[in-house]
DNA sequence: TTTCAATGCGAGCTTCATTCATATTTTACT
DNA sequence: AGTAAAATATGAATGAAGCTCGCATTGAAA
């Protein structure tokens, strides 16, 4: 069993320790990320992020023992702007709005992201198959960020409660939205009405006050 | 963009049509089961499906033509299986069922389907990173039973709602049941008590009269 | 300057998935 | 039964991709 942690993951690639490699590394991680969003994980090779990030395939190898872990490297990337953005939720302002402008907010707030972030679909539509324990990861810090915000609406809250709404919110809400933003335009603006809903009555049965 | 076919996909395998060609086929198909379960997809190589089976490798490739046909012929079998388990949802008795219990049981049965289906999760694990057109046939598939049941449950809604509130069920509660399934009993338990608070509470904002 | 760690490099090894030419068995039809 | 066509059987060989390894070069600390 995996033990969940409360820190990020060390990630499993080597950080370089030199300036010229640093742009190496990131150079690989671009153009890695490009690849995946035009041909996907499994089409790109390592030969071709190699080439065309114009470094050899053994310093490739250098910074990251495996493929896989150039993309656990793009999705560490990835949830940490994506809990930056979440910051936002958490602020005194944000939380004092009513109830359904808050959670309105916060669904435009994540879908946004999707949609302004194409390789972070690319990214981790790999990572929730391959590599359960980095997207659980992921999900944990989000969690965790959600459990803080839950305890500002409402102190009173157990920790089993914030635990369990959390969940509910990531992996349900969260899934949702996700999935919403795969979808024709017009469809994806009523999914995201609904989900505003779904995620509305089911905190209005925890937050009756509001 | 991939159009919604309302039929199941015709499955890229080539079905026997020899009684010795079945036997066989269906012992690549347990094998590979029992192999992705305990390896994973990636892991396990088509050789070893193959010896496994007690087949040689030719014959493998005789009847898929590649080793992702196989995890989708896992995915058809499955999804048929799901689909067939929710039919008793569409019965008069369940239907007349008040909300609560209604959704109840529905949040029970497709628990159970994944409890007692390991190669369910290890199949479509896999799938919806690899294969994302199959995981979206069999979600389509799911959906439309969904829609069914909602038309029965409440015979205005316009098709418009009910694809909408369908794809909610399906993606956001689905998803939901299928991470508590992978999570310790006690959270597992709590996890779908919320599942079906989240569920009742969506469809009564459109079902209010029950 | 010396010295060692960090980095650069790419031919070649290994491990799969997949193919193909050929042999055998089953089915359909006379 | 006899025979042609379709279906099935078979596994050595091919090719593609991930990854290794020994050696060369550069950076920085002493």
């Amino acid at each position: 069993m995996i033990e969940k942690s409360s820190v990020a993951m060390p990630g499993r690639w080597r950080k370089p320790k030199q300036a010229r490699s640093w742009v190496r590394v990131n150079r690989m991680l671009d153009v890695a990320e490009a690849l995946f969003v035009e041909q996907g994980y499994a089409a790109a090779t390592t030969k071709q992020i190699a080439a065309e990030a114009d470094v050899p395939i053994g310093t490739l190898y250098q910074f990251f023992p495996d493929k896989a872990a150039i993309l656990e490297a793009l999705a560490e990337r990835y949830t940490n702007l994506l809990i930056e953005r979440m910051q936002v939720f958490e602020t005194p302002e944000m939380i004092e709005l009513p109830l359904e402008d808050y959670v309105k907010r916060f669904t435009e707030g994540i879908d946004s992201f999707f949609t302004e972030s194409p390789g972070y679909r690319a990214t981790f539509i790999e990572i929730n198959t391959a590599m359960p324990e980095v997207d659980q990861a992921g999900d944990d810090l989000l969690m965790q960020a959600y459990k803080r915000i839950l305890l500002k609406l409402n102190g009173a809250f157990t920790d089993d409660d914030c635990e369990a709404i959390a969940f509910v919110m990531i992996k349900a809400v969260g899934n949702l939205v996700w999935s919403a933003s795969g979808q024709p335009p017009e469809f994806r603006q009523r999914l995201l009405l609904e989900a505003e809903q779904l995620s509305l009555n089911y905190l209005k049965s925890y937050l009756p006050e509001a």
